[in-house]
DNA sequence: CCCTAAACGAGACGGTACGTCCGGTCTTAAT
DNA sequence: ATTAAGACCGGACGTACCGTCTCGTTTAGGG
């Protein structure tokens, strides 16, 4: 049994709702996630979820980003070629993850028919392309590469065959892909 | 009024229906779209529409098709860097169209909950992959690239960035970045 | 299993659906009876209520209204005293039942909310008065009672008592009750 | 602003919810009472409301007592017929003021589904009709009455006839209609 | 030429999920 | 200890869709 918090918002509910979302996922796919079932999965009353959430999408979202956030790559070498490598091996190890991947179909379908959704999809993968850009744009200022290198095109060609894979195709995300995607990147930059 | 065809396939109602799809896509986003909806819109009963597919995704997925269909690019110049260009181009501004945008994400929201959609869209993107691949590997036949380039990768990180950016960042699709993911496209063949 | 109709209003889930509250109200009283509950007692979707009628209230009249019609008086002697009576002790031994009386509390409980609940229950009382107004209007004609007798306040009286026993009090209505109502309604005529 | 007293039970606080349970009466009808509504019109929180009564029913059935015992009758001049007729006058008068009688009608309803509302309503009821059946008695004391005479159905019909108009048809309670009333009392009483 | 078979528009049906509203309980922080 | 405030769990409400079903109509094409 949860405890009360009075007046307060209760984190342990908002936990276990998150963590409702993410177990669902990982049983019974994209299509079987509810309100209802994340609400009784959780133990809450389905107008919790609505007091802090906008959506369902919402939902998936934050968890989403509280399961991605824990996947953090590093340490950094200081060289660009490594460090890259280093970035988007880890990355699709994180999205490779079953539960994971099915978190990130579950949000973009869902961000694909609720705003909400798509602002909180937009904000997360924003902040994923702006990590990746800054490693990058510190090799530039050590030199490493050109000035006139399309960092940005890079940047979307990583995340484009991540997220193509994930929802279109569905192959999965091997550890060389990470290679090829690194070797390719190097090209570019130089 | 349409006229009966009697116990043939009324060709007339099969279009009206993936017209009507298109139709309210355009009008009210893929949130509003219901078999109900295109049904009424098509002045078609529902029993008709799950006569000839087996779900809401793939019809969504047949009028995608269809809409894409007509866009081919060409003709061919026989040239790689040249050609590349013409279809990503061609891709490119299709995809750009607001209203095949609309098809294209509603497609994908819906092949990501439900399998008949899934599988459409698969065929669907693998025949535009095919396509791209074909290109190229002409160009390899005529040893205008290299033995060992990644063409499988460059043919994902093209339809990767070009998806991504429907569905994630819903970034406009300018010209530009056809000029850009060509000339990158070409630094990684060579 | 019951059998569909097609596009015809199917009576078999009509009366299950009027039995199924019926069967509520017997066995858990007005306060356990929603909307939920007797469809699925009926084995009906929810849906199907709300195409029929209008709200909660809008079933219990009609089921009321069925389970009273079932209980007519007669035959009538042609004698006042005599008729009267056996209208009043009928009506009285038909509300006494523990199910019908469940069912008038609770179509007087939705009532006082809901509109057409009032107003279904409305037209039911008004028959029901009517008929009790004929029975005695028709004595009139025969010469049995006083050209000046106040006719509209003995029918106001005897229903009166009906639903002040059956809503506020809860006493039984048993059959010298009857009796008596009679013996006053006769002086108040004769 | 409401003063503070401490540990105390406050009255103001009290006084204010049955006066916010009036006021909601009186401008959106039996509907839209709610503990909530009820709760902010009065400046109170819910849990005052809980403490101090058991249901909703409960402040509704208080709220009505309250207004119903400010509506006394008398002087009583000694003589049945007079004092029969100013006590049904007055309690007609009070009942068809629309607050009133919405108090009443909402009363009931909840009475209908709610045992504390129940038997609230029946504690008020019984009240109402001993007073009546008092002022019979003297009578009957003083001889004016038959030893034999129903002065319980009498008293039934004279609160049957009221809460017939007030719950079932919704008739306005005219002062014509007490006299009727009085006058059919005092036939039956002789 | 008739008669059966299939396709069609229509819409009722059994279900499931939605988002809202309310009831009754609990805790906090202020008085 | 009582109060205002408000989060919490539970559950009913009325709506929107889904996918299935049957009806009555229309035409095609085989006997």
């Amino acid at each position: 049994m949860r405890s009360h918090t009075g007046r307060r918002r209760n984190d342990e509910a908002r936990r276990a709702i998150l963590d409702a979302a993410a177990d669902l996922l990982r049983d019974g796919g994209p299509a079987g996630i509810t309100i209802d079932r994340i609400a009784s999965e959780a133990g809450v009353g389905r107008q919790t979820i609505y007091r802090w959430w906008p959506s369902k999408g919402a939902v998936l979202a934050e968890a989403m980003t509280t399961l991605a956030a824990a996947a953090v790559a590093g340490p950094w070498s200081g060289t660009l070629a490594h460090d890259l490598h280093t970035f988007i091996a880890a990355t699709f190890r994180a999205a490779g993850d079953e539960t994971t991947a099915g978190l990130l179909r579950a949000t973009l379908s869902e961000a694909l028919r609720d705003e909400p959704a798509a602002s909180a999809l937009a904000d997360f993968t924003a902040r994923r392309r702006e990590q990746l850009a800054t490693l990058i744009a510190k090799a530039r200022r050590r030199g490493e590469i050109g000035a006139d290198a399309d960092v940005d095109l890079v940047v979307e060609q990583v995340f484009g065959v991540l997220w193509y894979r994930i929802a279109v195709t569905r192959e999965p995300l091997r550890a060389d892909l990470a290679d090829r995607l690194t070797a390719a990147a190097m090209a570019l930059l130089r």
